[in-house]
DNA sequence: GCAAATTAATGATTTATTCAAG
DNA sequence: CTTGAATAAATCATTAATTTGC
């Protein structure tokens, strides 16, 4: 019967199964309505639908119930962790960064380019395990508190100053139209016409966020992915 | 596919070029960071990226955020697409096993699980004529929410407190019990072995991680704990 | 073959949401 | 309840592909 609908329940008959297992379609659906705005419906609403969830699977209303509770509650947790992480990398990594940067002045057979390194310092590798060992609450302080960069011990003053203000204007767009870096020495091997370049000294960048993502995960959806294993 | 190395003019002298021109190089490398897992890179990052792409070619740290803010969007949007698609095929078959089950000749107002439906399903039934369009959009919200949601385009505040109050309804557990909302005859639900009768003491039931989304960190309950007052 | 015209991609902006801090 | 921070979604705009008439 209904072979179209015939969604992997790994529990048709081991009856063992003592939880409720989404099915993809459920799940989907379930995100679009949070996205929809839904948080906390009410049992009317819960009835519609588990009634309407219930065509891709077997589903129960305390399921729809509590799946809402704890995607609600775990998107709070996530955006706050995401904060803490963001802060103490981006302090971590400014001075890697820096120390790269200079250090990075040799020229690569064009298509060459050390994404190595440059992957190695980005996201691939958070080290922030050893940063997050304390789990608790993780303090955002929006202006930074005076004990709380333990991490960046080696960080200049002007890095931190550096980064404070390139957090500080994101949608200023300011650092738009002042935005570029003046490479080292172009060996004009740029296959396109790259005219002239301001050459102007590094400036403010927009912040966006960790990189570790944590949040796109549903739809990264990629077998090999290294996707952070977020903590 | 495109040499790319071709004086592509444009730009010749000034700065007539009114919007970056990634070089082949350049797209590749970012390609390949995106791949690593890149994804929103923050103010550092970016003028990292910046620097070692200005060997290639002109490129500002702006030019960086937008391709990854763009990459990253579209590769959703393009997923999305995939899985509304899938979707609706499936809803389809759905409909049409259940039609041939029942009315071999009738149309029958059955669920209709079109997202949008869905959406507005809170507060009336939606036509379900639609439901054999076809329509492939399946554009996430926007235009207009057809039914109400709560919250979709009023106040997110005021519809949450709303919310907050139907949530003490649910602690009544009437829906609890109530469970397992019965389709008319869903032909994949007849599942009802195990959570058939609904226990007063229920336990929780988080969401599992489903495949989806890979939830494997559950660290502090917080909130997220129903715990389910029972009064 | 080649440009004008049209369409598909994609860079750049704007707008709407979301959570949390004050 | 208001506001700040930070996107992600939606949208605008320009460049590259392509189609088409000559």
């Amino acid at each position: 019967m209904s072979p179209a609908a015939n969604f992997s329940s790994s529990n048709s008959s081991s009856s063992s199964s003592s939880r409720w297992c989404p099915t993809p379609e459920q799940l989907m659906i379930l995100e679009e309505m949070y996205r929809a705005g839904v948080r906390t419906p009410n049992a009317s609403q819960i009835q519609h639908i588990t009634a309407q969830l219930s065509f891709y699977g077997k589903i129960e209303g305390k399921n729809v119930f509590y799946w809402f509770q704890n995607h609600k509650a775990r998107d709070r947790q996530k955006l706050r962790r995401k904060l803490c992480k963001q802060l103490q990398l981006e302090q971590q990594q400014l001075y890697h960064n820096y120390y790269h940067y200079r250090h990075h002045h040799n020229h690569q057979p064009l298509l060459m380019l050390n994404q190595q390194s440059l992957l190695g310092h980005f996201d691939q590798s958070p080290p922030a395990s050893s940063l997050l060992q304390h789990k608790p609450s993780c303090h955002h302080h929006n202006s930074s508190p005076p004990g709380f960069l333990p991490q960046v011990r080696e960080t200049p003053a002007a890095a931190e100053r550096e980064m404070e203000k390139s957090v500080m204007n994101m949608y200023g767009h300011d650092w738009m139209t002042t935005t570029d870096v003046g490479p080292p020495s172009s060996p004009a091997c740029c296959t396109r016409s790259t005219a002239t370049r301001p050459l102007k000294t590094l400036q403010l960048f927009p912040i966006t966020s960790a990189d570790l993502k944590a949040e796109d995960n549903f739809e990264e959806g990629e077998e090999s992915t290294p996707s952070v294993p977020t903590d």
